[in-house]
DNA sequence: CTTGACTCTCCTCTTGCCGGAGGGTGTATA
DNA sequence: TATACACCCTCCGGCAAGAGGAGAGTCAAG
C-alpha cells in the first residue's frame, strides 16, 4: 500500500491528477481511510492507471475512457470508439498541417513586404439569400448605374425593404475591362414576383467564401481583388463561382460616387486546392 | 452602423463572440448607446475583426492578439511571434500525427488479438536516483538471491532505510538464458559509501522510459517482456540502456518466491526512431 | 515532543467562448 | 395605440483536465 505521494512517484502521475481521477470514478484508491480520508493505492492499480494513461494519449476524454475502462466490454464497441479516435486524430493532423502552411505564407509575405499585410483574407460561410436583381451585360464595370437604378424603381414600387447589404455579382470567369456580365442584387425577405427585367431568386449558400474588406474609393479596389487572388493561391484554394463585391457602407443602394470612407467587402468562394 | 447582430452576419461571427471580444478590448464597438447600452458598429470595423480571426486562425491566443494588434508595431516583433507559432504548429503537427500512428497501432493490435492488450504501455520519465547495488554475472537470471542477500545485510549493517522500490538492472544489450550480467539496485537517501562489492552510485535520470506493469507470479514474466517490446517495435521506439525489473509487491526486498500476487514493472530506455 | 514532510478538503484560475435567466428596446402590425 | 416579436443588455454557470494555493490535520523520525 503506498500513500498517494508515493503512489505519483511511481507512476509519475501528479498528486492532483490521481485526486481527480479518483473524484472521477476512475481510479478510485485501494482504501481510504475512515479517519483521516488519506488515500491508499496498491500496486496492482496501476496497470489500470496506466491503461488511463494510454488512451488519453489517444486522444480519448476522460469521460470516453470511464466508459472504456468497465470490464467485459465488447471488443466491437472498443473498436468502433478507437476508429472514431482515429478519424479524429486525421483530422486535426490535417488542420495542424493548414495551419502551418498557413503561418508560413503569413511568415514569407511579411519577410516580402516588410510589414503586415494590408487585407486581412477570412474563409468563411454564406448562407443562402434572396435577391431581387438585374442581370446585363455592361460596357464597364463601373457603370453599373442603369442596373441599380432598375432595381430600385421596382423595389421602391412594390415597397419592398432590404434585407441586407447589396452587392454585384459578377458572372465573368475571367476578368474582362469590357461587356462585364454583371448582376445587382438586393437581398429581400419575402418571396415575391419579378417584374420585367427584374428577378427574384434564391442564391444558394457558399461554403467556402473567401473574403476581404476594403475601404477607400473604388478607383483602388483593384488593390483588394489582387490581394485576394494571391491569398487564394498561397493557401492553395481555386476560384469556384462568381465573385461578388458587397456594399456596405451604407443601408441601402450601391456606392455611385467616389468617396474614401466607402467599405466594400471583395467575395470569392472558393474550395482547397 | 450596425447592431450587433447584423454586424454578426456580416462578419459570420456569433454575437456572443463580439461581446467578448468587446469584453477583452480587442475589438470595441464604434459606439455604445450611453442609456441602452447597446453596441454599434461601423463597417469598417470588419478589417480588425477579419485581422483577429485570421491571426486566431495561425494559432495565436487573443492575448497574443491584442498585443499584435496596437499599432505601428515593428515588423520584427511580429515575425518574432510568428516563428514562435511556426515551431508550436510544426510540434503540433508531429504530435498528431505521432497520436495518429499510436491509434493505429492500437486498433491494428485489437484487431488481431480479438480484445484490449493486457498490458499497457507507457512511456513516462523516471528521476535520476542513488543506489546502492551489487552487480556481478549470475548463472540464470532467475538466481539472484546472493545480489541481493548481499546487499540486505549492508543495509542492515549500516542502518540505511530504503528509499523506493528496488529493482535488479540488466546490463546485457541482448537476451541471455545463462551468465546474466545483473545489477540488484536499492535506492538509498543519503550519499554513503559501499563496502566489499556493494557500491553506492547515482544513476542518471532516464527521459523516456517504457514501462509495463506485470502481476502475476515471475514465471509470466516473459509475457510483459514480450508485449513491451512488441510495443515499442510498433510504436517506432528503439531500446537504448539496460532494462530495468522494478520489484513493487512490498516495501523492502525482492520476490524470491512465486506469489501470483506479486507486481513488478519492466523498465526499458528507449529513444524515437 | 517537536519538526518537517505529507495529506486532506475547498476554492479559484486557466481558454474561448456557449447557453440561459431575467429584464429592457425597437419596430411593425392589428 | 396596444401588442407581439425580435433584438439587445448584463450576469451567472459551464466545458476539459487539471494547477496552484489556503488552512488545517497527520505521520514518522530524531
Amino acid at each position: 500500500m503506498f500513500k498517494i505521494g508515493d503512489f505519483s512517484k511511481l507512476s509519475q502521475v501528479s498528486v492532483k491528477t490521481l485526486r481527480y481521477y479518483d473524484e472521477l470514478d476512475l481510479l478510485k484508491p485501494m482504501e481510504v481511510d475512515r479517519f483521516t480520508s488519506y488515500r491508499y493505492y496498491s500496486a496492482d492499480q496501476l496497470p489500470r492507471l496506466n491503461r488511463i494513461l494510454a488512451l488519453k494519449d489517444l486522444g480519448l476524454t476522460l469521460e470516453e475512457i470511464g466508459a472504456l475502462l468497465v470490464d467485459g466490454l465488447p471488443a466491437a464497441q472498443i473498436r468502433g470508439i478507437l476508429r472514431l479516435k482515429q478519424v479524429e486524430a486525421s483530422e486535426r493532423v490535417e488542420e495542424e498541417r493548414a495551419r502551418l502552411s498557413r503561418v508560413e505564407a503569413r511568415l514569407k509575405q511579411i519577410e516580402e513586404e516588410g510589414k503586415m499585410p494590408t487585407y486581412e483574407v477570412v474563409v468563411k460561410k454564406v448562407p443562402a439569400m434572396r435577391v431581387a436583381s438585374v442581370r446585363d451585360t455592361i460596357p464597364t464595370y463601373s457603370q453599373q448605374d442603369s442596373l441599380w437604378g432598375e432595381l430600385e424603381s421596382y423595389l421602391g414600387q412594390n415597397e419592398i425593404h432590404p434585407a441586407g447589404p447589396c452587392f454585384t455579382l459578377y458572372h465573368d470567369a475571367e476578368y474582362k475591362e469590357r461587356d462585364v456580365d454583371a448582376e445587382a442584387c438586393e437581398p429581400v425577405g419575402l418571396a415575391t414576383h419579378g417584374k420585367g427585367r427584374v428577378v427574384v431568386r434564391e442564391l444558394p449558400a457558399v461554403e467556402s467564401m473567401a473574403s476581404v474588406v476594403h475601404k477607400g474609393t473604388f478607383g483602388t479596389l483593384d488593390q483588394a481583388y489582387q490581394a485576394i487572388l494571391s491569398w487564394i493561391q498561397a493557401n492553395g484554394y481555386r476560384v469556384v463561382g462568381s465573385d461578388r463585391e458587397v456594399y456596405l457602407h451604407t443601408s441601402n443602394g450601391p456606392a455611385r460616387q467616389d468617396d474614401p470612407s466607402y467599405v466594400t467587402e471583395v467575395q470569392i468562394p472558393v474550395a482547397k486546392v
